[in-house]
DNA sequence: TTGAAAGCGCTAACAT
DNA sequence: ATGTTAGCGCTTTCAA
């Protein structure tokens, strides 16, 4: 193994004068530079990760735990971690991957072994129980998500409030005067994420804002699910021509079931829906959809650590501004 | 920081006990170990990563390489991804997450500076321009899949010839003499992916022993291009009774366009399918499959790895045999 | 069964 | 602008 005395040794420098040239750290004169760079080049040095960490104590790299329980979407995780380690490779850093099944104890094992200098966790729930460890942890985090209490910690999420009173009031501005949402699978919302309750807020306020009849409708994962309750939105409200709706696993088969039952799409029923904009665009019907922003949301939260972790301040909360995109899934009221 | 010393001093022993005790590389009293064990817990010892890697030239992390490219099954590289991570930990591992951008040279990098003391890369193709570089390199590494020329790598998969054979012989078992094969999209073939060829290889082998009448049919990841090859099929091959599907993305719309051309499944149609097991049963008609068998890739290219690791030697070449699952897409040939 | 001590390869004061 | 050198915290010979 080549190592730093043996590049300062053929460049005639001493290791010091070699490490800064790496680092940055102090300035090194355009020649030395050069014959360094030159024997790093011929030599095929590489500096040994473990050594740097101890001597820095920094390790660069990031651990991302990522979620994997019911009612999420693969798709948008992966794409939010394949974000986050394109976005840390700009920085020089790594990624380290943990599940969420380590839980607390995997979190305390990384951040303390020294094994990485910060952490993003992902789906945090309003309550989550690692929320009081990533406060006590030495090493600054990032949350995806926001939890009851944020004080004290740093996270970002897609605005999903604004995003429910956009869909709203989207339908609204079209003349819809009945609207109903079908949400997550109820577990997501007996667990408390965050996320999903945002959008029923938000959904529920802009709604009574503009005096629509207004109606929530979580939606299990699966096909029938959708099936069922596009027949009885159909029983319960018939005059219901505007839906939002905020579950990705049954964006599809839901306009299915009510295109079965009769309602032309956007002819009788408009939707509106919060999900990747992949999953809007490959549909049957185009749906006019809220992004979720996966890819932006994983390069900020590597950014604002990036900051963090450079002594620098930042807002203890980021909210994404939605955007809309209309597509062919939304067309004014047909009013008789 | 609570460092080695200051263990060895509260327990009243040197830091190399300690050390020994931590890693049970020689024995230690069971006196001398209860005391050290309790002197951890008491001062919340925990060794630094960094300097560990160091001085054992051991950083206990594997590089996992992931595939983010078009035709590729974006819950089949989470499950695997998971499962490494998981079965890494079971052996004190973690894992660094890597994407295929990064390329050989993210591979070389993590390798070089000792980040990582073993590799996993997903996704090999037939001619990957990889395959010379985990050759050179001095840290072992195991491929998920099959290149041509093997020899000297540790390569595991599912065998997807023996897939493309099993799904042939069980709808000629049933009866079927005209089959077809809708395979993934063209780009996996262009690009000589190991596994898409296998399963035609397979497929037509079986098809030829049988004396079956077989075509061969790549198809897009979208719902539009299922319903052409449907279209197709049913226009080119009128006496067609079986088709094997290797494309997650389009086995769903596949069936509804068959079934919307009149065809019913399993009654004018078997279909057999090489994918998930989750997807097959979630099906609304839940579809005879060779599962994917991700979880089990994952674990067993990890438990290869520790294996290089250990010194041991390890088969060049692991393949999991196909193992189908009956669901309710395949009866017999209705023969009239 | 345990200890002493020499590094592992690098960074960052402290010098000049 | 560069060199000297003392660690960073751990593992592992070598010795007892």
């Amino acid at each position: 193994m080549v190592k730093i005395t043996d590049v300062a040794r053929h460049a005639g420098v001493s290791p010091s004068t070699v490490s800064y040239a790496l680092s940055g750290k102090r300035p090194i004169s355009e020649e030395t530079r050069q014959r360094i760079e030159a024997s790093i080049r011929e030599l095929g040095y590489r500096p040994h990760a473990g050594a740097r960490a101890l001597a820095s104590s920094r390790s660069n790299v990031l651990a991302l735990v990522i979620p994997l329980r019911a009612g999420i979407h693969v798709p948008v995780v992966m794409q939010f971690a394949v974000s986050v380690v394109t976005a840390a490779r700009r920085h020089d850093h790594d990624v380290l991957l943990l599940t969420q099944e380590e839980g607390e104890e995997g979190l305390r094992r990384v951040a303390d072994t020294a094994l990485v200098d910060a952490l993003i966790v992902m789906d945090v729930q309003l309550h989550d129980p690692r929320l009081p460890l990533l406060r006590s942890l030495d090493r600054p985090s990032v949350m995806i998500g926001f939890p009851q209490e944020p004080a004290g910690l740093t996270c970002i999420d897609l605005d999903f409030m604004a995003a429910g009173e956009l869909c709203v009031e989207r339908l609204a501005g079209l003349g819809h005067r009945v609207v109903a949402l079908v949400g997550s699978p109820p577990e997501v919302y007996v667990r408390e994420t965050a996320f999903a309750q945002r959008v029923v807020q938000g959904f529920t306020a802009a709604a009574d804002r503009n005096g629509l009849t207004s109606s929530i409708h979580p939606c299990e994962a699966a096909p029938a699910a959708a099936r069922r309750v596009a027949e009885q939105l159909l029983r319960e409200q018939p005059a219901l021509t505007g839906v939002v709706v905020h579950n990705e696993a049954i964006l599809e088969p839901l306009i299915d079931a009510f295109e079965q039952l009769g309602l032309r799409v956007p002819g009788d029923l408009s939707i509106t829906a919060i999900c990747p904009d992949e999953l809007a665009e490959s549909l049957r019907v185009p749906v006019t959809s809220i992004a979720l922003p996966s890819t932006e949301l994983g390069a900020r939260a590597v950014e604002l650590l990036m900051k963090k972790l450079g002594g620098a301040a930042v807002p203890e909360a980021t909210l994404l501004p939605p955007r809309l995109t209309e597509r062919a899934s939304t067309a004014p009221r047909d009013t008789p």
